[in-house]
DNA sequence: TACGGACTTTACACAACCTTAAGTTGCACA
DNA sequence: TGTGCAACTTAAGGTTGTGTAAAGTCCGTA
């Protein structure tokens, strides 16, 4: 699948794409709203900054819309919360808010494509009784919905992904909290630990001492 | 498969290139960024010092960046924290921090190759009726999990990348334990100890008397 | 402006892990 | 078959990493 990424900030876009490719999305890079509107062409999704130098995010998504009904998500600041209402109301079909985690933006991508009737990846997984869906980034423990924050969420959503393989802390810090200072503060073992208290079954969450954690083979351990 | 390192340190380069050829990596070295720029075209990894005498280390990514998509594994002092959450904006996929063990390194290629759907080697290895997965740094001893500790499964892993071959016990206290001290303390025999009686076989690991420790010929006596 | 939820920090206890030390065993060679 | 050296064993500290409660900060909402 190939992404169009409408974005002037270099780092970002850095930061975005070898995550994208990784994921065998194609992308194209442009920089300024009037590229967009010539180049969205044969694009499956647009990643479409809002607030581009040249012209109005709006007034481009608008004009995208009225050649193509391609899936756009919006990347907006912060503080633009207006304008992501606009945004929507002129075909936007999701948004992520400046600053995002990798792992939100590829949830909302898997969800507009899954909505578009695409599919990036397999959405959900299951680990015993536990049920996780990363496009809905919604989680179900025996069937029972399970209310989890943010962190919560990512946290638990690289724990599967890694697939019962371990995950380092330092990934781990890495990709939820942008930061790689690892070993100064508590805040990754406090989220560790609410999480294994939502999750009812703290074991479910195996500590590797030194190195981070990893989800337990239930499928082993069941069986036995 | 072949990576590019760029370093200057020559005692660094001697260390790693034999174990990097001995798990079937062909490496190709330079020591400068002006040297990396032109020859990166046909490495598939790039092992990039970010404290090069002669440019910045980012710069050097972000130039590597806009050519080409190959994977970037950072090497950083230990002070430059920062310059790491840097670097991976600009498209680095992972990094080390000096000092590191070579069990490290080779973990982090094998993850970041695995991520771009290459393989270094197969990550599972098998030894009679033990199964060692080193991407999820997980034993199995007869289908049942073993609980190791960190230098155990270093220690074990080393043995099982040296496949059957001599690992010495100087090679062992530098990749694990990051000092060329040897003899000076008995840590490793007693850890040699605890892993035996955790795999249940001690005999699974030969002592080689004054030189170091190797794995059994499983293959042949357990068909005998 | 006050409230509440999400997230982070702090401080401390505890457990796991690693190292050391010292005595014992066992191999290799004369 | 004794001697010396290397490796093994065991248990006792010492160190480090993790869990957890509680307080604190930030931010959005009413």
């Amino acid at each position: 699948m190939r992404i169009l990424l409408v974005e002037d900030d270099d780092r970002l876009v850095a930061a975005l794409t070898p995550a994208l490719l990784r994921a065998n999305i194609q992308v194209r890079r442009v920089s300024t709203a009037a590229e967009a509107l010539t180049e969205h062409g044969d694009a499956d999704l647009i990643l479409l900054d809002m607030g581009l130098p040249d012209q109005d995010g709006l007034t481009v998504c608008r004009q995208i819309r009225s050649a193509s009904s391609v899936p756009i998500i919006a990347v907006t600041a912060r503080r633009e919360k207006s304008a992501v209402v606009s945004a929507l109301r002129e075909g936007v079909d999701d948004y992520v808010t400046k600053p995002f985690s990798l792992a939100e933006l590829m949830a909302r991508i898997d969800a507009v494509m899954r909505r578009f009737g695409q599919q990036v990846a397999e959405p959900i997984s299951d680990v015993g009784d536990l049920r996780i869906d990363l496009g809905a980034r919604q989680a179900y423990l025996a069937g029972q919905p399970l209310t989890l924050t943010r962190k919560e969420f990512d946290l638990l959503g690289m724990l599967v992904q890694g697939n019962g393989d371990l995950v380092t802390r330092e990934v781990l810090m890495e990709t939820i909290w942008d930061t790689s200072w690892v070993g100064a503060s508590r805040t990754l073992d406090v989220h560790v630990a609410t999480l294994r208290s939502k999750l009812g079954r703290p074991a479910l969450i195996e500590t590797v001492r030194g190195v981070g954690y990893r989800l337990a083979d239930v499928t082993l351990s069941s069986q036995n």
